[in-house]
DNA sequence: TAGGCCATCTGGTCCT
DNA sequence: AGGACCAGATGGCCTA
């Protein structure tokens, strides 16, 4: 019935529908999912004919659309007047359906954006605070930038490789990328690799691209300026600034990050950034939100 | 305690 | 008309 029974939240402080109203939420409780919505000019309790709309609703039985399908009849009752000539418990069932599509938009956002977050080269596991919603997308845009780069950068060696034999350099390039994965072996791309998805798509083999990863997107964590200078290949900080320990004395980001010996750290946050790489600056970053208003 | 990040609510606008 | 999308407001949680 209602589309929001469909997708589970992708946080534990997402919760349901039923979660709101069954459920005390961590800290705030009940009144943290619901005094919200009392915020500007609602009753600070449900009315009594919404609580036994949906007390009914429960006892008939619908676990998971208790709510819902009291929300969903009394809204859809509702549809067919005037909002003016509706009551108010029709106005708050209307008022709820809303907020639950909103809700269930802002999951399926926050699904999209781990989803997104799940195949960005950054560490992964319960001692790496997640990124935020601002530094996945930042992340995400220069490490396609980076990746536009290796290809490239790739064609042009197989070019320069295949030199003279111009009809056969595309194709060169093509085989070479399509067999680039299993010539990586153990290496292997992809979201598979524990911890570190696809960070080396930054073949060895080739140089250092232009990437670094995280050098825009420090200026967003660091609230104050000056961005902080490019992290050294070899030796990891406790932090990539991107990324929030979940206290001081966590793990290391080098722990989380698989680095193989003998060779540079596929990590591109670990690489020296290219003064020709365009990343999203703090001021850029201002900028786009400037642009969007 | 201030600031960052987030979830949620809400009203408005646009689209189908 | 209903739903999707958006932005502002608000309050909670967490960290430095």
């Amino acid at each position: 019935m209602d589309s929001d029974a469909s997708l589970g939240s992708s946080r534990a402080s997402s919760p349901e529908v039923d979660d709101i109203f069954l459920h005390s939420r961590k800290g705030g409780g009940f009144s943290a999912a619901v005094s919200s919505s009392t915020m500007s000019d609602s009753p600070a309790e449900l009315s009594a004919e919404l609580r036994n709309a949906m007390a009914m609703a429960a006892a008939a039985g619908d676990k998971l659309g208790a709510f819902k399908a009291a929300a969903a009849a009394a809204a859809a009752a509702a549809a067919k007047k005037d909002k003016k000539q509706m009551s108010e418990p029709e106005l708050q069932q209307l008022r709820l359906k809303i907020n639950s599509r909103e809700r269930k938009r802002m999951h399926d956002l926050n699904i999209a954006m781990d989803g997104l977050r799940e195949v960005m080269p950054y560490a992964h596991g319960p001692s790496v605070r997640k990124l935020s919603k601002i530094a996945t997308l930042l992340l995400a845009r220069n490490y396609i930038l980076m990746l536009t780069n290796s290809l490239e950068e790739m064609k042009r060696l197989v070019s320069e490789i295949y030199g003279g034999h111009h009809h056969h350099a595309a194709a060169a390039a093509a085989a070479a990328a399509a067999y680039h994965p299993s010539a990586c072996g153990a290496m292997a791309h992809g979201p598979s690799l524990s911890g570190h998805p696809v960070g080396h798509s930054v073949h060895p083999l080739l140089p250092p691209t232009a990437a670094t990863l995280a050098t825009g997107i420090s200026s967003v964590r660091a609230a104050p300026p000056p961005p902080p200078p490019p992290v050294p290949p070899v030796s990891h900080p406790a932090s990539h600034g991107l990324l929030k320990s979940p206290s001081p004395a966590s793990a290391p980001l080098g722990g989380a990050f698989p680095h193989w010996s003998g060779m540079p750290c596929p990590c591109s946050m670990c690489q020296v950034p290219s003064a020709a790489h365009h990343h999203v600056s703090g001021a850029s970053l201002s900028r786009l939100s400037a642009d969007t208003k």
